[in-house]
DNA sequence: GCCAACGTTGGC
DNA sequence: GCCAACGTTGGC
């Protein structure tokens, strides 16, 4: 069965148009630093779906859909030391934080904002739109999901 | 830039 | 194991 999820990321460091401009439009979704985020992105399978959600800028909100092309492997970026996101904690032998593959499905003509989604009845509820939610990458329902995507088809 | 809400760290 | 201090996230 097919999960669907929602993945942040701040536009001025990868952004959507950074994922349509790369080659095949697929990048590894690395720099996940949190045990819950990371346990999110090992339980994702081939074929699940994503929002691409554009956190801290002037207007957040989803911009598209990616799709999880290859599971969870260890995030090399925590084994450079001149990356931002090096952890010496995690070693080759015992790495500590994962990353995916994703690839673009659809870059939306349209953003869905935060304010949009928070209007919506039916979306309440969403982890997402918790207080105090920060994680990078949740769960969304596929119930969620289609409200969603029914905002913008 | 502010600040609330979390997560993590480290002394005890 | 507790908890204060600190760091980070992310909306506003």
């Amino acid at each position: 069965m097919k999960h669907y999820w929602l993945m942040k990321s701040e536009p001025t460091s990868f952004s959507i148009d950074d994922l349509a401009n790369r080659r095949k439009q697929i990048e590894p979704w690395d720099g996940v630093r949190n045990y819950q985020a990371r346990n999110f992105l090992q339980a994702m399978q081939k074929g699940d779906q994503a929002f691409f959600y554009h956190s801290s800028c002037a207007i957040p909100g989803i911009a598209g859909i990616v799709e999880i092309i290859k599971t969870a492997y260890p995030d090399k970026t925590a084994f450079d030391p001149l990356n931002h996101h090096y952890d010496p904690k995690s070693t080759l032998n015992k790495p500590k934080w994962f990353c995916v593959d994703v690839k673009l499905v659809e870059k939306f003509t349209q953003l869905i904002t935060l304010e949009t989604l928070k209007k919506q009845p039916y979306l309440r509820s969403m982890r997402l739109l918790q207080k105090g939610n920060r994680l990078s990458v949740l769960p969304i329902i596929l119930q969620e999901w289609e409200t969603i995507l029914s905002l913008i088809r």
